[in-house]
DNA sequence: CACTTGACCTGTCCGC
DNA sequence: TGCGGACAGGTCAAGT
């Protein structure tokens, strides 16, 4: 489950691989969410046009093309984009540490070819994701874009500017107000989970009971959450891989999410919990996250 | 407007 | 062994 850790490592893998290449190609396997309806805008503004750039905001990745048109990405749970150089279609095969088959596999909703032969694969096991094209100077207008909170790792999203919009959600639980991308942007489940415990916050605590000083702190642990997240490749629970096909490492530094039943790394006499909150397993040490209602 | 729930999907895991 | 059902979660639409 692609979160902002994850998309800004697929974000970082696509700027060194297919940055200045020209698209010779899209193969579209199931037309469902992958470009809907857009068949003659894809052949008017990405056949013959190259990257410029790859950019993102929130958990969307904007690849940026030479027609004045960007490439909206989002991965939603499975979605996976995946490049193979024409190396591989020689026979130098992948990295050992890839978990790379043969693509295109029956997950593959989508196929860019490049004019050098390289591919990038759009992989969806669940078909949530979508890619959309849009006039790049339009793109300010895209309602997720306009309503997208502030970037947790940006150095100016300061306390001042969360707090206020923490505090809009404030009947409702902590865990679901961050998770709401309107509040803060690319916080899933996993960094809510991590950064609660590392603040030690209850994730079912109602925002009117979280103080000030509270959010702050919240506020520079999810940032080192991500940080570190980021140096790991990001999160592979079962479905992530990078541009190259690599796992995530951040889990084996998780203090929380899916160590149900093992001991608090804060409290080694205590087991980990697993909850439900604003509608999603939530992870808990039951010692450092005490429930104020 | 704020908040919660259901829908979208499909592979995996659990109990019978 | 097979089958049914719960579960996984990002986001939006629809409901309260």
């Amino acid at each position: 489950m692609p979160e902002l850790p994850e998309v800004e490592t697929i974000r970082r893998g696509l700027q060194k691989r297919i940055v200045h290449k020209r698209i010779a190609q899209c193969i579209n396997y199931a037309s469902k969410k992958s470009f809907p309806n857009q068949a003659e805008q894809v052949t008017a503004f990405m056949i013959g046009a190259e990257v410029v750039a790859v950019h993102r905001r929130a958990k969307l990745l904007l690849v940026e093309l030479s027609s004045l048109y960007t490439v909206m990405i989002h991965l939603k749970m499975t979605g996976q984009l995946v490049y193979v150089d024409v190396a591989e279609h020689w026979g130098g095969g992948h990295p050992s540490d890839s978990l790379i088959h043969e693509l295109p596999d029956t997950t593959t909703r989508e196929t860019l070819v490049f004019t050098d032969g390289s591919q990038l694969f759009f992989n969806d096991l669940r078909k949530f994701g979508w890619m959309k094209l849009c006039p790049t100077a339009e793109l300010p207008a895209v309602s997720f874009l306009q309503t997208v909170g502030p970037e947790p790792l940006d150095p100016t999203t300061v306390p001042g500017m969360v707090i206020p919009r923490i505090r809009r959600h404030n009947k409702t639980t902590i865990k679901a107000a961050i998770l709401n991308q309107s509040v803060i942007a690319g916080v899933g489940n996993i960094y809510a989970d991590e950064s609660l415990w590392m603040a030690r916050i209850h994730p079912a605590t109602r925002v009117e009971n979280v103080t000030d000083e509270q959010i702050i702190n919240w506020l520079s642990c999810v940032k080192q959450v991500m940080k570190l997240s980021i140096e790991q490749g990001g999160s592979t629970d079962k479905n992530y891989i990078d541009v190259d096909g690599k796992r995530g490492n951040y889990l084996a530094f998780a203090h929380v999410f899916r160590r149900e039943g093992l001991p608090c790394s804060r409290h080694p006499g205590v087991l980990i919990e697993k909850i439900r909150v604003a509608g999603r397993g939530t992870h808990i040490c039951p010692v450092c996250q005490v429930l104020v209602p």
